[in-house]
DNA sequence: TATCTTGTTCCGATATTTGGAACAGTGAGA
DNA sequence: TCTCACTGTTCCAAATATCGGAACAAGATA
């Protein structure tokens, strides 16, 4: 079985993030080679996108993603309950703390980030809505190998190394997730991205984990022995946002 | 010509927005049946969508819009040099007015959100960014239709009336646009939604309508003798945005 | 001007989609 | 508890829409 080839469908979606990725827009020969598809049939998906307005097409012809995916795109935000619950304590959080604070889930094996609240330092974490984080080196993998490891798919094989202290033996993972379960938080110092340090908390429906909160920002200021401080904020908010979350109908 | 069938592409986007404008996650059999597809025919197109995460679908065969999709609609904001310089002036005019304040475009003929801060009123306006307005019933179509008419296409045949106000014959719209164009700002006193009062100017650089920012709000709120500040204030912002944008680049 | 590019269109071959039918699992009602 | 109506899923032959090479027109480049 020499790797299934991609339907039609998927071709056109594989065109959607390949947009997605690149800054300027691109031409059909540009995306036919980089998805290595015929022009002609780039130029034909391309069509089809355009007409329901996931992208957009310009005069000389070069493409982009379009408005369309914008409704698409805050109508699944506006869908969950956990967005819009955790929105106020996100904004509380970071006036507090002065930091980025940032709302993740896990869907389909991996865990993105739903939401945020930058802080107001001239040098703060800027995560992206919607974009995926890795697993074994963030402070939210942690959580979720902790309190739900069946929602989350630990890469197999061995783990990228981003960093000097990046835990690339699951060992090690094994161990900081231990810890993570009995300290009830988990930390990444610099495991993922140089300088960055975030700290996450689970939000728990009736033993659930439905998501995490997290406070990110360079290692300066969230030190060790802030800790404390930064903890007892992100437990209360999620615990205020589960509680209103057993509220809501279920 | 008996209306063109979609292709597989166009059908496959027409599930996501059917699934996006449904509340609740949708069957395969209801779906076919909305949109006039065979089970089988929606449920492959299902399958393909959600290997590429733009759906997801729980235990029991229900789909709902996915997580891919957010990435998808965040990224086409970044990517819009206006909303970036927006962001700030919008937040200014909406803590100093107290009412919603909004960003709009055009493309491809249509008016959509581009964002928004909402106001602080128990009774106030909130637009849904990413979704399109009406041309002729509202403060910001008409400014459109004065500055810049080859970019949004009215309807042809008779105009919506969506409330006893709406202007719905040709020449009375002729005349609001203008004035429009005289006075420099639109108004639109619930022509579109009862209650609904918005204040529109344009962002104009060199001489062409890249956008516009609205105030909006209950009719008691934006009242005629309030209407000067209003405008004032969003023509300062309007300007310094299109100031910061024949500064970056071209 | 000559020579590359680019995006777009065309059209026969074929692989892919199609959709009816059969299957299996679930939930409601008797 | 049994039945029935309804789900979502799978299968497969038929048909058709997709595919992709080639030709075309329009710019850009040298």
């Amino acid at each position: 079985m020499p790797l299934e080839a991609p339907g039609t469908v998927e071709k056109a979606i594989d065109i959607l993030f390949h947009l997605h990725s690149e800054p300027a827009p691109c031409g059909v020969t540009q995306i036919g080679r980089a998805l290595d598809l015929p022009k002609s049939t780039a130029h034909r998906l391309l069509a089809s996108l355009a007409r329901r307005g996931l992208v957009e097409g310009d005069e000389r012809g070069r493409y982009r993603p379009g408005l369309g995916l914008v409704a698409l795109g805050l109508g699944v935000l506006d869908r969950d309950p956990v967005v819009a619950l955790a929105r106020g304590p996100l904004e509380d959080l970071a006036e507090r703390l002065g930091e980025t604070v940032f709302l993740t889930a896990a869907r389909r094996g991996r865990i993105a980030v739903l939401d945020k609240v930058e802080g107001r330092g001239f040098l703060r974490a800027t995560p992206r809505v919607g974009e995926e984080v890795p697993i074994h080196s963030t402070a939210v993998g942690k959580l979720y190998l902790a309190h739900a490891p069946e929602l989350v798919s630990l890469p197999s094989g061995t783990l990228r190394r981003f960093t000097p202290r990046t835990l690339t033996q699951r060992s090690q993972i094994e161990r900081a997730v231990k810890e993570a379960l009995s300290r009830g938080y988990a930390e990444n110092r610099e495991e993922w991205i140089p300088g960055l340090v975030v700290i996450a908390v689970p939000i728990l429906r009736s033993r659930q984990m439905v998501g995490a909160i997290a406070v990110a920002g360079p290692s300066a200021s969230l030190a060790k022995t802030d800790t404390p401080r930064s903890v007892a904020a992100l437990v209360r908010a999620a615990a205020r946002i589960a509680g209103q979350l057993a509220g809501k109908s279920q």
